[in-house]
DNA sequence: GGTGACCGGGG
DNA sequence: GTGTACGGTCACC
């Protein structure tokens, strides 16, 4: 079965009448007739590139059919050399699909590339981005993978309501995050598909130089291997770790293109200064693209053109940067300009930094472009905001200090790694210290709840909550599942034997456990340490044989994992607290001595660090 | 701490 | 025949 969406907006279900092999070729033969009848220019999927495309072509392979997806004359499907896709070749090379004529685009790069910028999904998944964008039906369908086929034999209406419903999210996806590609086809001298899935410096950037050159009638300047001049990156610096009241971040927008157009940094090679004239014009097509967008009609096809545009050209901008210290692998790459680039950016910081202070502001920590910073108690948003537009003029024109927000606290932990509780109360974790794919989840609802507390200036509070925890864990109320962690498999069975008697490790033994003994290298499983050292391995309950639901079980290990809670969760608020009030809040409660000071009166910190810590990164 | 391998996503 | 081919995370050295 296929589900197809036409031009004009309706969808059909194609569907085998044969029975076996005849029925699936059929089937081929059907798509191919249908996308010679409406002849479309563009087909788009998600994950396109990476499923249908190759699972079609192969399927035809093995039937014997021809699959024809490209326009008249031009039938077959080839393929292009690519990063991602898929792998086709034994040596682990990955293709994507060429229908000559038409262009093969797929929404699966539109999402990574938009949450590149964002960072707000959770994964990449059709339904997870649909649902994320507001533009997933109420009733939508949905069928677990593994179960469509038997879905299917039983009740194929609900199958067709769900590929419908697949279709109908692919194209509202592509509406909405596909803009910038679309802009930039027209703009970059390479086709639609190919700027959709290539990287900006490579893919739009070095084709734009190269035209002005030949435009120009200019010759091409060599590519030039790297001189191994090593790169260098930009400052990070953590001035102060603990607990801070009332900060403000402020940042310098797209401070890398700003440098490079206002201290006239480009190539040395691009003796026609291509990079720069790109650089400003593109510039200045983002800002007349944005101020388009301002003055058309909210969510009219206009607006989502020009803010389609302005996103576009900021993708490109922000990655000439990139272009520049891409060593030797582009034409114009020269590590020398990118090492300016960031040496003036070190430069602004560090200026941004001593200015601040020395108008009575305390700095916190400082990444790249921005820093954040606490104002004396007394000061109010207009003086927050008076201190940051007086340094914004010291800069140069084009480098923009902006006030980007505040808040009403903030843990600062280490560079990139902080805390922050908003004026509305909404908390931000940031950084691997406090969100991690692999963190169990009864730590993680910890840490949450106690760094909540603490920011709200409630150290009992963060008390209570470790004492909680403990007890809990004490008292088996957390099932396994809460303290399992999410890992990777990353051996096969073969490949741990041969380690497994110089060091056992947890996630394989909990498969052996469970008398598992296939998985693909990749797989992401559940597993908790039973009491005695044993491994557990938590069953997805949907897949689960036998009559135990693993995820119910409670026989975890409670001293390792009450040491896990004091040792990975409860040291990220050390830096909030000296060290002896740190032994109180985080006292056992089992082994309290009677003279125990009361946490009521404990206050937290702010520690000082030494000024000059530099990180190149 | 730096480097290389591998993942994503689909049914 | 030659060059091209994403960006992030995590394991492992």
């Amino acid at each position: 079965m296929a589900a197809c969406r036409n031009p004009s907006g309706t969808t059909e279900i194609l569907e085998s009448r044969g029975h076996g092999n005849a029925g699936e070729a059929d089937l081929i033969n059907q798509l191919g007739a249908k996308v010679k009848a409406v002849d479309p220019d563009v087909i788009e999927n998600h994950n396109l590139h990476g499923f249908d495309l190759p699972f079609l072509v192969r399927r035809a392979r093995i039937l014997g059919v021809q699959l024809t997806l490209g326009r008249a004359g031009l039938p077959a499907l080839r393929v292009r050399a690519a990063r991602r896709g898929s792998a086709s070749t034994p040596d682990g090379r990955r293709v994507r699909f060429v229908a000559p004529g038409r262009e093969l685009i797929d929404t699966l790069d539109a999402v990574l590339r938009y949450d590149f910028a964002t960072r707000e999904l959770p994964n990449h998944r059709l339904k997870t981005v649909a649902r994320h964008l507001g533009i997933a039906g109420p009733d939508r369908e949905y069928i677990k993978g593994a179960q469509i086929y038997e879905v299917y034999r039983r009740d194929p209406e609900r199958v067709r309501r769900y590929a419908t419903a697949d279709v109908q999210e692919v194209a509202g996806v592509a509406r909405m995050l596909g803009g910038a590609a679309f802009a930039l086809a027209q703009m970059a001298p390479r086709r639609y598909e190919r700027v959709a899935d290539a990287g900006a410096a490579t893919g739009i950037i070095d084709p734009l130089l190269v035209r002005a050159y030949l435009r120009s009638g200019t010759a091409l300047p060599a590519h030039q291997p790297g001189d191994g001049t090593p790169h260098s990156g930009a400052a990070l610096h953590l001035f102060a770790a603990g607990v801070a009241r009332r900060v403000v971040k402020a940042d310098v927008a797209s401070l890398y293109p700003s440098l490079m157009r206002s201290y006239r940094i480009g190539p040395a090679r691009d003796h026609l200064g291509a990079m720069l004239t790109l650089v400003d014009r593109l510039v200045e097509l983002r800002l007349a693209a944005k101020a388009s967008a301002r003055q058309s009609a909210p969510e009219s096809a206009e607006r989502y053109g020009y803010e389609a545009v302005s996103a576009a050209m900021k993708l490109v901008v922000n990655s000439a940067y990139g272009y520049l210290a891409a060593g030797g692998l582009t034409r114009f790459a020269d590590v020398q300009a990118a090492n300016e680039v960031t040496r003036r950016g070190r430069e602004t910081l560090e200026l941004v930094c001593g200015e601040l202070a020395s108008r009575g502001v305390t700095l916190l920590e400082a990444d790249t472009d921005g820093v954040y910073f606490a104002v004396p108690d007394h000061w109010t948003e207009p003086d927050e905001r008076r201190v940051v537009a007086e340094v914004a003029a010291l800069l140069p024109l084009l480098v923009q200090l902006e006030f980007e927000g505040r808040y009403s606290a903030m843990l600062s932990h280490e560079p990139k790694n902080y805390a922050l509780l908003g004026y509305d109360g909404a908390l931000l974790l940031r950084g691997v210290a406090f969100r991690s794919s692999r963190a169990e989840p009864f730590g993680q609802a910890f840490l949450r709840y106690a760094v909540a507390r603490l920011l709200a200036g409630d150290v009992p509070g963060v008390r209570e909550a470790y004492v909680t925890t403990l007890d809990r864990l004490r008292g088996r109320h957390f099932a396994a599942r809460e303290v399992a962690s999410c890992v990777r498999l990353s051996k096969t069975w073969a490949q741990y034997l041969q380690v497994r008697d110089s060091r056992r490790e947890l996630p394989y033994e909990a498969l052996l456990a469970a008398g598992r003994k296939s998985w693909s290298v990749g797989d992401r499983i559940l597993v908790y340490r039973r009491k005695s050292g044993a491994a557990g391995l938590i069953e997805d309950s949907e897949d689960a044989v036998a009559g135990i639901d693993s995820a119910k079980e409670r026989d975890y290990d409670i001293d390792h994992y009450a040491r896990l809670l004091r040792q990975t969760f409860a040291v990220r608020l050390a830096c909030a607290f000296s060290p002896a009030d740190f032994e109180v809040v985080f006292a056992d409660p089992d082994q309290m001595s009677l003279f125990m000071p009361s946490v009521a009166t404990i206050q937290t910190v702010l520690g000082k660090k030494p000024p000059t810590q530099t990180v190149d990164c």
